[in-house]
DNA sequence: CTATTAACGCAAGTGAGTTGCAAATATATA
DNA sequence: TATATATTTGCAACTCACTTGCGTTAATAG
């Protein structure tokens, strides 16, 4: 597990109560989450706007990155390397749950080199990938 | 260019005037449409409600697909074969451009195989690529 | 031509996310 | 340690895309 207040740091953010507990979701979590997720982890004691504005700063420092949702939700994931204020580098690939709808990042599936298309200048790519996830399938077989 | 009147038949759609001018924007535009963009080439003659519930019957019943948007709007593609009202068949690519953010279907670009990734049951997958779209790279030039 | 059902329009509502501003807290510097 | 400065927080009010309810209009089947 990281030293939260030395990453809080490292990213020019102040280690405060709610940040080091926002920060903390992001490690403990095996996929990731939405405002309103948080909003019932840290269990009223933090404004709404006070979160949306910590997620805003930890995607801004390189913490964060958003992952695509299915509700058209904004959805972050912790970054596991790479990532700076200046750049984020997510070249794995995205795993939505149909059944929990939750999206999990797919570390060990880079995305294939695209062949370029006419007339198109392609500057990233990203990989969805849908189904069911480890817990909804162990859910489904019990 | 498609019998308007037919195709609404075929997909179990009555031939309304707004229904009709509904979907010949889709066969019309190169890329992709939202609910506000409909709204604009309306002018005013159809409610906005009617709108949406325009764009969910057309893809409840196979006619159009969403695609992906990156200001998370609701945004929609006409499917181009193989869709019905039971499913939706898209193993095209999408290209997102980063200048004027309209989504282009990438009929082309297959998708390539995934390989199954450990406890995760695939069901299908998307490619969203991203850059400049050949209109805004003419107009970059200029 | 009439009955049925789909489509429409208006008004009001929902819910995620945002903005402004003043108060509280953390950090840097003296 | 005290003080100045910058960041973070909370509240209230707001925006904006989208939805719901419901009575009316229009298309299609019989």
């Amino acid at each position: 597990m990281a030293d939260l207040e030395a990453v809080l740091k490292e990213h020019g953010l102040r280690k405060t109560t709610f940040r080091k507990e926002l920060l903390s979701f992001f490690y403990d979590s095996n996929s990731s989450l939405t405002a309103e997720e948080v909003k019932i982890k840290v269990g009223e004691s933090a404004d709404k706007v006070t979160i949306y504005r910590g997620l805003d700063a930890f995607e801004k420092s390189g913490l964060i990155h958003r992952v695509p949702d299915k509700s058209n939700l904004i959805r972050y994931a912790i970054c596991h390397s790479q990532c700076s204020p200046v750049k984020h580098i997510h070249n794995h690939a995205h795993f939505i749950c149909n059944q929990c709808n939750e999206t999990f990042c797919i570390d060990e599936i880079e995305i294939p080199p695209i062949a370029v298309t006419k007339g198109f200048l392609i500057k990233s790519s990203k990989l969805i990938l849908e189904g069911e996830c480890p817990d909804c399938i162990a859910l489904i077989k019990i």
